[in-house]
DNA sequence: ACAAAAGTGTTCGGACTACACCCATGT
DNA sequence: ACATGGGTGTAGTCCGAACACTTTTGT
């Protein structure tokens, strides 16, 4: 090994041709409607992503995820943390490398392999964290019934992404052909929002990572509200309360003035061994 | 966007300084161990991964993973397959692609980012699929009984994977010290070993990748003692046999010439709804 | 009073645990 | 005969699903 130091010295790093390294973030928020529908009801909860509007080519005019090529003294991960404080102004957020997409043609410039990692955080909780203007918006993510379709609305804008049915190889889903259509995502970033979307759905309920997008103290039934959006289906009040009811502790404070019996606020438990 | 096409034509791929991108690949088999202990216990199955012994610089002389720079015209799955197959003559295996790693020094050369993936084959199934040779190696996995440490044996070889407990920050796992010790693995392939690893934990109670590391027949013995050995824990024989009961079928073929009863063949059944 | 949600009690059934027990074999 | 693993039966236990029911509020 004495001349290991030496075959570094002469070693020339641009012998191959390589490729440029981004990482793009997924960043989900909970937003909650203002529903003035019923007095009684509860405020909707919505879960939303950040996309932003591509100022330069190529797909210039769509949105897309925030997202930056790395530089070669920072980390993937660091990359994409800069991202997300380039954003949305907040710092040391939950931040997980979702997975890392080659498609030889994914971007027409040149060859682009990107390293996608999904941000969870709270708008509400962060005052003006992130806020929107003509090219920064926070999508509505809105799954058909049947899940065949991911619909992403903001304002006036919808945006459409076809679920077709994630082609399966070797048991690890493959890069399916770019859609050309209109009002698409950039790139193949519906793709990745929606593995984003399923990675999320998977963690629920086998680790703790909801907690990331609820405020510090929040009801029982905001909670559940949070994993019905993000599943899609209904869940039981019941049941639902005592399945998390070791994961959470009373803050000891109650929610009035609402049409109904005022409930208690919770907050997140850490470590419970 | 008409005028996205002038653009494109005059991008300048080299304005970025760009790092270097390799599919490393961790490639799991099953190896039964021909006892000749007792004539009535069962061939004790081993879990192994196979590694190369590094003929170049840097870590010249050290076993590592699998692995190769991706071409520009080529999918990082692509390049993960054709480690495989380069190394083991197997083709349309199973692969995962697991985790990419970025730390900044992980190959002392220059940046290079590693999207590692995960194969799962059955070499007796395969007659001589990656036979073993001077720098060629398939190492037996034994982790410690308090799972401090995972050992690698491979003939007079012995390689000691410390698991520092992975540091775990904002819930992803982070790139720890490499380990400068002497029977270690190259750059960090240990970590990326041991993610593998864990992957495979994870996913054998609720997916069926198991069998990709089965031969086409199985016991229910074999087979439970896969599960055993990956887990790290014994099973009830019992328990397991109903468990597994609906994601077989028998073949209607014994096995003999053991000390005890014959047991039945199954294979994996597809597909079940 | 009433609608809406908060919160508790209870039953049911299915899945897993643990153990007991029989079967079949080669030496 | 015996050790070893193959294979089935069964009682107990735990957990989630489902439902019924009470509590508490603002209008």
């Amino acid at each position: 090994m004495s001349d290991e130091k030496d075959f570094l010295d002469q070693y020339d790093p641009s012998a191959f041709e390589r490729p440029s390294v981004t990482a793009d973030t997924v960043i989900f928020s909970i937003d909650a409607e203002l529903r003035s529908a019923n007095y009684r009801k509860l405020e909707q909860q919505k879960l939303t992503v950040l996309l932003l509007k591509r100022e330069a080519h190529p797909h210039q005019g769509r949105w897309g995820l925030p997202g930056s090529f790395i530089s070669l003294d920072e980390t993937l991960e660091e990359a994409a943390g800069r991202v997300v404080r380039d954003k949305t102004r907040l710092q040391d957020i939950y931040l997980e490398q979702l997975y890392t997409f080659g498609a030889v043609d994914r971007d027409p410039r040149t060859r682009v392999i990107s390293c996608a990692y999904m941000a969870l955080i709270n708008r509400a909780d962060h005052g003006g964290a992130a806020a929107e203007d003509e090219n920064t918006g926070w999508f509505e993510l809105d799954m058909s019934a049947d899940g065949r379709e991911l619909t992403l609305l903001h304002g006036d804008e919808r945006l459409i992404v076809p679920v077709e049915r994630l082609e399966v190889k070797n048991g690890r889903l493959v890069n399916s052909q770019l859609q050309a259509g209109d009002n698409q995502l950039a790139f193949d970033h519906g793709q990745i929002l929606l593995e984003a979307l399923g990675r999320l759905r998977g963690k629920l309920d086998y680790t703790d990572i909801v907690f990331n997008l609820m405020p510090d103290e929040f009801s029982i039934g905001q909670l559940q509200q949070v994993f019905e959006i993000i599943w899609g289906e209904k869940l039981f009040a019941a049941a639902f309360r005592r399945k998390i009811a070791d994961k959470i502790e009373e803050t000891g404070s109650l929610v009035k003035d609402k049409g109904h019996r005022p409930s208690r606020l919770f907050r997140f438990k850490h470590s419970q061994g």
